[in-house]
DNA sequence: CAAGATTGACGAATCAATCTTT
DNA sequence: AAAGATTGATTCGTCAATCTTG
């Protein structure tokens, strides 16, 4: 019995053909989702994926202001890649930084008007895109179920209720 | 009448409430997902995600062999990127390249035992992370739902028929 | 010349270390 | 000392140019 137990513990229970199918056509669709959609919105404003979120989510702001690290937790990055990424949005003049007047350890990121009309500007193509790859080929009872396959998935990952987030993708 | 057009150009349905729910789980899906499996794929094996689809790929191969080009293509990514991973591939011996001797263009990459060693003791982890996020959270109509809707969507991605791949993640 | 793959240069992501303010 | 963020070093991905074989 021991024996056994060693063995089912180092060898789990493979995939069926029926969840390797479907766990085949998630994959692909990771890999090829994030391409496609960023493709589009460089095409209509040298934003990547990621800009785009992060001057959305700023431009949704009632000053066009937020802390860098409430940035990073809205886009699920680390605060090293987000800073990174903020002194590039920075040189292009599309944000600027300052120290938190009221706590001189966090950063603001704050949407310049450039920054604003960028985000405006590739918004509807964007926007777009989603709704023509994903709700235009998906009917009512069937984005729902998707809806809750995924938030359950997100449960088990951990960050279940902090789906809660902007009104991304408006941009407006 | 023609400026109402121009202004729909410019500015898409947006998102219903509904829709934007669904979008953000979704997206929030992509992003932690992939960190998810790569973290237990690391301190599994020192392998990451793309690493180890490779080499899975080539441990279903009767000599374990395959050419790049097609790697690329089951792999959806650019010869650059997996001539790139070959060659720290090799460095690490877990594969090695020749050229085709039936065609000395193509390369082709060969698995070594450390390599198949190495994808065989990462593979029951991994099917396990996989199936616990996914497969133990979803129920039988749910996960035939989810695949229904996510092939619709690679098909209009025009990736569709190509989701037949190996059938990866057993390893073996 | 076309196909297949590689290379080098550059841009972006990650990790550890650092700096500043509280 | 801890929190918040930035920096620098390394690694990875992308793009254009190149090399070789058919």
């Amino acid at each position: 019995v021991a024996a056994q137990e060693t063995l089912q513990d180092a060898s789990p229970r493979w995939l069926t053909p029926d969840e390797l199918e479907t766990w085949k056509a998630l994959h692909l669709l990771f890999v090829t989702l994030p391409g496609a959609l960023g493709s589009q919105l460089e095409s209509d404003s040298s934003l990547s994926l990621l800009e785009y979120y992060v001057l959305a989510v700023l431009s949704e702001q009632p000053d066009g202001t937020l802390r860098v690290g409430q940035l990073a937790a809205l886009a699920y990055s680390e605060p090293s890649r987000l800073s990174h990424l903020m002194r590039r949005l920075e040189e292009r003049s599309l944000i600027r930084r300052r120290p938190d007047p009221d706590d001189g350890r966090c950063g603001q990121a704050i949407l310049t008007d450039a920054g604003r009309a960028e985000v405006i500007k590739a918004a509807p193509g964007h926007v777009q895109r989603v709704r023509s790859l994903i709700f235009d080929v998906l009917d009512e009872p069937e984005q729902r179920v998707l809806r809750e396959a995924v938030m359950k998935v997100l449960a088990r990952l951990g960050v279940d209720g902090l789906v809660t987030g902007p009104s991304w993708p408006l941009g407006k």
